[in-house]
DNA sequence: GAAATTGTGTTGCATTTACAACATTTCGAG
DNA sequence: CTCGAAATGTTGTAAATGCAACACAATTTC
């Protein structure tokens, strides 16, 4: 099993060799875990201690309010890397819990090797580093994109808002969008129902055409 | 007019000296800006050259919709810099626009220095990397809070939990907000009058008491 | 200090949305 | 294939919100 492999065909490591990747991985004293659908890597709260890095299987960070009610973060896929935005702070707790959306595979990092470099200044921790400000900036856009769509008053503006950046970046008025109706109801901060609702009123009206998960933005 | 005293305050140059600053502005060919009230200084789509810092004054990005519809980003106060991240993508043009909300002075920075250091490895310029990744994470922290904010369903749990974070941050159950009211409005995502009606409610349910910009969360 | 401008509160009404409850479809496991 | 679970669509109703218009207060400007 490749674990190294999967490593260098990640954000996080690119541009590091694989052997560098396993001295790397030696000094940061990480474990492999796996975790079952639903279960909760990471609670708020929690001292913070690790970066959580997706070999397999997907997760989510998420928010819970006073009444259990839950809001979506971010959605982290195999690669993707969990907590480097807290690693940076200072702050020793978590702000966001970590759950995991279906049987995963992850890898928990000591925070600490992400956020300065070893002793001896080694390029490759140094290129770890730029990684991880790639990363940052990359969350960044992702952020202001989705406080775009959040920022509309409709549902309907935010559907629309959604596809059309979905459609940029696949460069095609024909995509699959990576949320299921619930997902994406979360992620606009709406009522799944009143989603279906309008989604049919707007293929009625000819704006767009879909089927399952796949759209055709008109 | 100290200027080199400014920057040496501000997040972007801290703990670097103001020599240093001096010897980086020259090396940034660096130009300074007088610009009026609501005055448009970056255009989404413009050639993206410069990160801007402001010496004096209040800035903002914001984005325009089909309708002309602004929708607010980022506050830019004395001492915060524009165009950090999209200095760090390879996209040519600003993705927002920056206007100015009155009367400012800023610094148009090449945009090239605060992403690599210069040849000679000087310790200064690696202190502003430092510094840059720090804003990064800041402002990623920043619209985390906001998204949370946007994603509560009703008004008055946007309202709760704005008031909520800035308690927090503050350490105090009375605090003034930096906002007013058609601006908070803007922030939340709301309709103004809407925002006042709900703020009477919860005064009069005996959430919260206020008065102008000072608020007491019970 | 008068006039103009800006900020804030208030009203009524039309529209949108949430919510709960149920119907239908899809999909995988056995 | 059949069953059951999960995902999606549909309906009616109550509630929340947006919108436009106006009133009043606060602030700035000359």
């Amino acid at each position: 099993m490749e674990i190294w492999q999967e490593l260098a065909k990640s954000e996080v490591f690119s541009l590091i060799d694989e052997q560098s990747i396993k001295a790397l991985n030696f000094c940061f004293k990480s474990r492999l875990k796996f975790v079952e659908k639903n279960e909760i890597v990471v609670n708020a709260g929690d001292v913070n201690e690790y970066c959580i890095f997706v070999l397999k299987g997907k997760l989510r960070s998420v928010n819970y309010d006073y009444y259990g009610a839950e809001s979506l973060i971010t959605v982290y896929n195999k690669g993707d890397i969990f907590g480097i935005n807290e690693a940076y702070t200072n702050c020793d707790t978590y702000q966001n819990s970590l759950v995991a959306t279906e049987k995963s595979t992850i890898i928990l990092f000591n925070r600490y090797r992400f956020i300065k470099e070893c002793e001896n200044h080694c390029p490759r921790h140094q290129q770890l580093l730029k990684n991880v400000t790639n990363i940052l900036v990359k969350t960044n856009l992702e952020m202001i994109e989705k406080i775009n769509v959040l920022q509309k008053r409709t549902i309907r503006e935010k559907v629309l808002s959604y596809l059309h950046n979905i459609s940029q970046k696949t460069n095609s008025k024909y995509f699959d969008i990576p949320l299921n109706r619930q997902e994406l109801a979360n992620y606009l901060a709406i009522d799944r129902s009143a989603l279906s609702i309008e989604l049919a009123k707007m293929k009625k009206d000819g704006l767009i055409d879909y089927n399952k998960n796949h759209f055709n933005l008109k």
